[in-house]
RNA sequence: GCGCCUGUAGCUUAAUGGAUAGAGCAUCUGACUACGGAUCAGAAGGUUGGGGGUUCAAGUCCCUCCAGGCGCGCCA
């Protein structure tokens, strides 16, 4: 089905041949929607815009889904629906599977590569981000008809392993006793150990070799050190709420075996070249080099994404990659899609986008630390907000609170401001749903109602007060929106969207009673209870917030 | 030094080049034996960091300056 704006679009573009820019209006007495295309049209060809808007208004046909169009101002047109458009158009939507979120024309294989936390080394709050909005994202291109294919590029690899394997032989640990707190104080040891005694330095060195060449006791200890942080890995993503699970882990090692080729390849296409001992990529107009492949024969972070850029076209079928990492990593991704992308790996008809996002920032309002200078424990900070909250509610707060702005912007982690149940934050949107989820099943006991009045042929008949109209034309809205946000990848529209909706809804709640309002009246308000109540549900299980049914 | 990002009301923030810059919090004023007040209605609060420019129209685009953050060859 397409939206009520999809509608409107269809029918200006016909009629104009070209985009009518509609946008929402910017005052209620302006009407729903507005175009401000006679306004350039105008000046391209020389006349006066109101001219120009009279001519169009004539043009386009709109007798089915408007009051009349209305020119104001130097040359806008003002859109109204009529009330039956509206109803019509929610009813659809109502009955509709995906709740009208239009199915794309050309599903793709999406690959989201997010959450990438780090072995043996506690889950922080620049892991939280990345998590939270790669998994929004990974829902609403689902919703859309994509196949999302989920990569959380864990690091499970690298020199660290090094240490960290002869710290526990040293100690003579079973690394079968190991949990997620002891591998983490085992591997402060080692680096502190690492830093002080130059022959533990040069067995760790030896011992990153012994992991590469496959040694069995060096990689089954690897692998029980990987066992530990996954499990604690699993037990955040439950918490959170988030979709990852084993079957989406694609960590570093797994590229280990294809860096060799990475490199030879890239040298033989003349894409890298020798430089200062090092296999360099010199990407155009930038002065620093990308670096394949180290002076010393060993490979670092680049040559890893390209590895994965191959991977992920060539056996994953990707047609679109996303990547969501912090946004001080945007110039090595610019560097990593130039090389693809020059070394043919990367088409240009598959798109390649960094979705960077600001940083956690503490009360002081500088890098989030404890007190001692470390990077802040997830489990710690999650602890703290169910402490405030009951645990569903302080998820919503704290993914809310991550989603709702700006992704390139920082934001101060604050939990008595993302955990009031008044304002723009996940209680609020919570509460706005387990009030209509109220009203319905008190409605239900008293045989008001049943998803049997869902089986009529529409709304019944009658006006609508300003409060429900408002709410109607808002839950229209609701598919533009998701199609907004897969388009633009920008969870916090989504956000604002819902917030107007559970607003619209509560100033409904307040000037239209439901139960006991007559039969008809009634009836459309149980229906729109409904529809609130759905899309609401429907909208923050896209941010992969729960919408429970009481609070 | 070069590059990227940010700067909007006391605070947090929205705004695909369009009308009077839109919200929330806090403040003030109203509405409660309520379809759960975990609420709603209203008021007040802005020279969108400064200065130029482009445009019929600039928070938005261009230039410049200021302030803050981040990144710039062998960590990932």
């Amino acid at each position: 089905m397409s939206s009520l704006y999809d509608q409107l679009y269809d029918r200006f573009a016909t009629a104009l041949g070209t985009d009518p820019e509609l946008r929402p209006a910017g005052r209620p007495e302006f009407g729903h929607y507005q175009s401000n295309v006679a306004l350039r049209l105008a000046n391209e060809q020389g006349r006066k815009p109101r001219d120009v808007a009279a001519e169009i208004v004539a043009q386009v046909d709109l007798a089915d889904l408007c009051e009349p169009l209305s020119i104001a101002g130097p040359g806008f047109i003002n859109i109204r629906f009529t009330p039956a458009a509206l109803q019509a158009a929610l009813w659809a939507q109502l009955h509709d599977a995906a709740l009208g979120i239009a199915q794309t024309a050309t599903p793709g294989r999406v690959v989201v590569d997010y959450s990438a936390p780090n072995v043996a080394k506690p889950m922080h709050v620049g892991n939280l981000r990345s998590t939270i909005i790669g998994d929004c994202l990974a829902r609403v291109l689902m919703s859309q008809g994509h196949t999302v294919i989920r990569q959380n590029h864990i690091g499970d690899w690298g020199t660290q392993f090094g240490m960290l394997v002869e710290q526990i032989l040293v100690e003579g640990v079973d690394a079968a006793t190991l949990d997620l707190d002891s591998s983490v104080a085992l591997y402060k040891r080692a680096q502190a150990h690492f830093a002080e005694d130059e022959a533990f330095a040069e067995a760790a060195r030896r011992r990153v070799v012994a992991l590469q060449a496959g040694d069995p006791e060096t990689r089954r200890i690897w692998q029980a050190l990987i066992d530990v942080s996954k499990a604690g890995f699993n037990r955040a993503y439950r918490r959170l709420g988030v979709l990852l699970t084993d079957d989406d882990l694609a960590g570093e090692s797994i590229y280990n075996s294809l860096l060799p080729a990475v490199a030879e390849d890239l040298a033989a296409l003349g894409v890298a070249v020798e430089d200062q001992g090092a296999l360099v990529v010199f990407v155009d107009g930038d002065d620093a080099p990308l670096i394949v492949r180290k002076s010393d024969g060993g490979f670092g972070y680049a040559a890893t994404d390209l590895a994965a850029i191959r991977y992920r076209l060539g056996t994953l079928g990707a047609t679109r990659l996303i990547y969501v990492v912090g946004a001080p990593q945007a110039h090595h991704f610019q560097q990593v899609f130039w090389t693809a992308r020059k070394a043919g790996w990367l088409p240009a008809s598959v798109p390649a986008e960094h979705v960077g996002f600001g940083s956690v920032l503490g009360p002081d309002g500088k890098m989030f630390k404890t007190r001692e200078g470390k990077a802040v424990s997830l489990d710690s900070l999650l602890d703290e907000a169910e402490q405030v909250a009951a645990p569903d509610v302080a998820m919503a707060a704290v993914k809310y609170a991550d989603l709702s702005n700006s992704l390139h912007k920082d934001y101060v982690f604050d939990l008595d401001r993302m955990t009031a149940t008044t304002g723009n934050t996940g209680p609020y949107l919570q509460y706005a749903h387990a009030r209509a989820h109220q009203i319905l099943r008190k409605a239900e006991a008293e045989g008001y109602w049943s998803p049997a009045l869902l089986d009529a042929a529409g709304f019944p008949a009658g006006s609508l007060e300003p409060a429900e109209e408002a709410l109607v034309l808002q839950l229209t809205k609701f598919p533009d929106t998701v199609a907004e946000v897969g388009a633009t990848l920008q969870p916090h529209r989504l956000c604002s969207y819902l917030f107007d909706l559970a607003t619209a809804m509560s100033a409904f709640y307040e000037q239209c009673p439901v139960l006991k309002a007559e039969p008809a009246v009634r009836t459309t308000r149980l229906l729109l209870c409904h529809a609130v109540q759905r899309v609401l549900a429907q909208g923050l299980d896209l941010l992969g917030i729960v919408a429970p049914d009481r609070m």
